[in-house]
DNA sequence: TATATTAGATAGAACGGTCATTCTACCCTT
DNA sequence: AAGGGTAGAATGACCGTTCTATCTAATATA
């Protein structure tokens, strides 16, 4: 059996709980008592607590792009006010307490390590996507543009921890309106 | 005896420990052996680790604050761009990697705790900041004008975790020019 | 149809390690 | 002789991981 429900409940719960409490903050029993699964269910589809992190991370940035993509395929006017947008809403909708991607690779600086790669990967691809979107639109300082951009979603981010996804986001989406206008 | 080194030292070591591995990530057998120090004598000065969490978060933000506000008075002209510059030059200096306030917000969300409270206390004096100088200044939007510094400061240090202060600092005190400039 | 085999999943104990915290006993210095 | 600092052991809780033994259900054999 390739797919398993069990499988998908682990991910579930267990991205939960690490974007609520942080991942040195849940131990495995949490896990496997909310997701109603044995202990050796889990070493069963992971190898090991890093190993599930690392699928939560990837499970979550495959969400994430689905996500944004869905939004600025819709219209090509002006994406990256599209982007911003879209940032927001899943900021609304998913995210009401900082960003999983950077916490882990706070969490686990130092050591050479899979879970930090992986973060890192999700953010250089978000800098990236923008610099071709930037591209595309022929901008004059499309680099600047596409830094810009992703400082935005960063702030944005935090700022929800501080006064929620709804007024960050508002308050973003404004200043990308003006800095793209600034940049054409 | 009210003035300690052996307190000074556990200060200094606890918050480079705690900013680079979290507070979670750092066991206070670290602690005492890299601050040269028994196990009694911490728990002399402090009477727990979430105590000596407290401690640091409180020195951290005073060192903060005496740093933006030695930038801030010696120009009246431009206290937004001044206040992205200082920013940038603390994170230079004190930040490679995150927030700590932010963080700990994210570690200790849940419970009622005196630690949450301090960070987010940090911030909304942040953000307060930002208003009362924007009020100074008389510009016509002044509370949305303190929002985008304050998201722009907490972009910055997101950005510093993917490309360095510098690069970091330069994209936003750009951005903060033309925010600037487009609200007066 | 009846029995045997196989493979997963289960609950929960066991293990060795680390954690925060407390206790003990010793050593300076005055 | 006394008080404060020392090193480090003791404590009990929790951690990630492994082990054990039982249960279920589907498939293979007769």
């Amino acid at each position: 059996m390739s797919y398993s429900v069990k499988r998908e409940q682990l991910l579930r719960v267990a991205e939960d709980l690490f974007y609520q409490y942080g991942f040195r903050g849940v131990g495995l029993k949490q896990i496997i008592q909310e997701a109603n699964v044995a202990t050796m269910t889990l070493y069963n589809h992971f190898n090991s607590k890093d190993n599930l992190v690392e699928e939560v991370l990837r499970q979550r940035e495959s969400r994430y792009w689905t996500y944004l993509d869905s939004y600025i395929e819709s219209d090509a006017d002006s994406p990256f006010i599209l982007a911003v947008e879209a940032h927001g809403k899943w900021l609304k909708e998913e995210s009401y307490q900082g960003d999983m991607f950077l916490r882990a690779i706070e969490d686990y600086s130092g050591e050479d390590n899979e879970i930090e790669a992986i973060a890192r990967g999700h953010k250089a691809k978000l800098l990236q996507y923008f610099k071709k979107l930037a591209q595309a639109k022929g901008k004059d300082q499309d680099h600047d543009l596409a830094h810009q951009m992703t400082l935005l979603l960063e702030g944005t981010t935090s700022m929800t921890t501080l006064i929620g996804a709804e007024q960050a986001t508002e308050h973003s989406v404004a200043m990308a309106r003006i800095l793209v206008g600034h940049a054409s």
